[in-house]
DNA sequence: TCTGGGGTCCTAGGACCC
DNA sequence: TCTGGGGTCCTAGGACCC
C-alpha cells in the first residue's frame, strides 16, 4: 500500500485550505472498556453494559445500549441505579489489569500495521496515526482494512477517522461514532465540501479542545454554535476568547492547518501521581499515613518503570465537606510538599518524607475521604545530580526495589510491601463487581469448557 | 512632586483531555 | 448514603535581578 508518489500527483491545485497535506488518523475503541468486558462474555452483546470507576462512584464506559436506555455517561452510579436494575444493565466495576493488556493488543496492532513510527498512542482506547504513505484515494479502504484487522486480532471495535489535522479527524471519528452503520465506523474527510459538512454537523461542545467551560461560554456570547461557526472567526478572536495560544491553534486546525504534531512514542511523564478516594471515611491519622504510604509505592512502581527519580513529592488529603450540599462537593484540599535532597526513586526513601507531610496536614477530630501523593521535579534515574552535603549516595536501593518489583509483578499486587501500608486496609476502594483478570492472572485465566 | 524597562524563574490555578 | 483518577499545557502575577 506504500504509494507515496501517487500521492503527490493526486494532490489538488487548489486545496481548499492552506497547510501541508498529510493525513492523519484516529482510531477511537468503541465503548473500549464495556468492550473489553463483552469479549469475555459475548452473550452481552447487543445488550446494554455499564463500567463503573473507582469505588463504584460514577459511570465511566457505556454501550450504545445503555445510552438509548438513558445512561448518562461520567454520571453518578447511584442515580443511574433505578434504571439499571429496571432494565437488567450488566454492570461492571473497572478491571484495569485486563483493560490495560487488551489495550497493548489494540496497539500493537496498529504498530504492526503501519509502522512504529507511525503510531502515536494517546490514551488507553486511542491512538493517532500517521498515514503520509498513502495516495488519497485510498484513505477510505485503508481506513476500513485497519478497523477489520483491529477487530479481527483483538476483538475490538473501532472507529476511525481520517483528515488532515488531528482536530478535523477527532471531527471525522465523532461522525464514525455517531452513525456506525452508515459509515462503517469509518469517515474521510478529504474534500472542502465533506469537511464543511461535518462541520455544520459537529456542536461546538464536541470540538475536541472545547470543554464545557468555553462551549457554554459561546454559546452566551452568541457567537458560535457549531464547529463551522467557529472557522468563521478570525485568529485575534480565539486568542482572546479561546485561553490564548491554546484557542488559536485549535482555531488553524479547524480550518485544516496543523498546528498539533504528532508526538514522539515514549514520552517520559512530569509528573505522576496517585490518588484515591476512601471506599468508607477514615478518620484517624495511622490509616492516612497507610494510605499515603501505599500510594506513594504505586506512584513509586510507575516512576521506576520510566526510570526516572523525582526530587518533590507532595500530598494531599480532603476533608469531607460539613454542610450537606444537594450537588457533590467535597472540602478544601489541604496539601504541602518537601523538595528532596537528592532525587530517588526508592520507596522507603519516599515514605518517609511523605509521613511527616501527613503528620502536617492531619488535623484531629475531622473525617476524611480522599488522599494522594504527587511525585514531580522528575529527572531520568541514571544522572542523578548528587548533593554536595551529602555522603555519596550507592543507590543500593535500586536492587532491593526492582526485586520487589519483579515479585510484585509476576506473583500478585502487594505481596512484598513495606509494613507502613498497614494489614487490614480499611479505607480500601470498594470494586464490589470487578470481572476476571482473564489475561494477566495466572489463577483468573479464562475458561474454555 | 516626579520613581524604568526588560528579563528570568517560580507558583498557583484554570482550562482541557480520556 | 453513595459523584474517579491521571495527566498536559498555558497564563497571570509575584519575586528577583541588573
Amino acid at each position: 500500500m506504500n504509494t507515496k508518489k501517487n500521492f503527490e500527483n493526486t494532490q489538488a491545485q487548489n486545496y481548499p485550505f492552506t497547510g501541508r497535506r498529510g493525513f492523519k488518523a484516529i482510531v477511537d475503541c468503541n465503548s473500549f472498556y464495556c468492550s473489553c468486558e463483552r469479549l469475555f462474555r459475548p452473550e452481552l452483546d447487543n445488550k446494554p453494559v455499564v463500567v463503573l470507576s473507582n469505588n463504584d462512584g460514577c459511570i465511566i464506559s457505556r454501550t450504545d445500549e445503555a445510552k438509548k436506555l438513558g445512561v448518562e455517561m461520567a454520571g453518578p452510579y447511584f442515580k443511574a441505579k433505578p434504571l439499571i436494575e429496571k432494565y437488567g444493565v450488566a454492570t461492571f466495576s473497572s478491571n484495569y489489569n485486563l483493560y490495560g493488556d487488551l489495550s497493548w493488543r489494540v496497539m500493537e496492532t496498529l504498530r504492526i500495521l503501519l509502522g512504529k513510527e507511525n503510531v502515536e498512542v494517546y490514551s488507553v482506547d486511542e491512538a493517532f496515526l500517521n498515514l503520509d504513505e498513502f495516495a488519497e484515494k485510498d484513505l477510505q479502504q485503508v481506513a476500513l482494512t485497519i478497523r477489520e484487522t483491529v477487530e479481527m486480532w483483538t476483538g475490538i471495535k473501532v472507529s476511525v477517522g481520517v483528515a488532515t489535522t488531528k482536530v478535523l479527524s477527532k471531527v471525522a471519528n465523532h461522525l464514525a461514532k455517531k452513525n456506525k452503520v452508515a459509515t462503517q465506523c469509518c469517515v474521510v474527510l478529504d474534500t472542502k465540501e465533506k469537511i464543511a459538512k461535518a462541520l455544520q454537523d459537529t456542536p461546538i461542545g464536541e470540538v475536541w479542545g472545547i470543554g464545557s467551560q468555553y462551549a457554554q461560554k459561546l454559546i452566551e456570547m452568541n457567537a458560535v454554535f457549531t464547529a463551522y461557526d467557529l472557522t468563521k472567526k478570525t485568529a485575534e478572536w480565539a486568542h482572546k476568547n479561546l485561553g490564548g495560544v491554546v484557542g488559536l491553534r485549535l482555531l488553524k486546525e479547524l480550518k485544516g492547518e496543523p498546528s498539533n504534531q504528532m508526538k514522539e512514542e515514549l514520552v517520559v511523564k512530569k509528573m505522576i501521581a496517585t490518588t484515591r478516594m476512601f471506599g468508607s471515611s477514615v478518620k484517624t491519622l495511622g490509616e492516612i499515613k497507610e494510605a499515603v504510604a501505599t500510594y506513594v509505592s504505586r506512584a513509586a512502581e510507575k516512576l521506576r518503570r520510566q526510570k526516572s527519580a523525582a526530587s518533590i513529592i507532595s500530598v494531599f488529603i480532603v476533608p469531607k465537606e460539613q454542610n450537606n450540599a444537594t450537588y457533590f462537593k467535597h472540602g478544601p484540599t489541604v496539601s504541602s510538599y518537601t523538595t528532596l535532597p537528592i532525587a530517588t526513586s526508592a520507596t522507603n526513601e519516599l515514605i518517609k518524607p511523605a509521613a511527616l507531610l501527613v503528620d502536617k496536614l492531619y488535623e484531629q477530630g475531622r473525617i476524611y475521604k480522599k488522599a494522594g501523593v504527587i511525585l514531580s521535579g522528575i529527572v531520568p534515574d541514571a544522572t542523578i545530580q548528587a548533593n554536595l552535603f551529602l555522603p555519596h549516595t550507592k543507590n543500593c536501593n535500586r536492587k532491593l526495589m526492582d526485586m520487589i518489583d519483579n515479585i510484585n509483578f509476576s506473583q500478585r499486587d502487594d505481596i512484598v510491601k513495606f509494613a507502613t501500608s498497614g494489614t487490614a486496609r480499611n479505607w480500601k476502594m470498594r470494586q464490589e463487581l470487578r470481572s476476571p483478570r482473564y489475561t494477566t492472572r495466572w489463577n483468573e485465566l479464562f475458561l474454555v469448557k
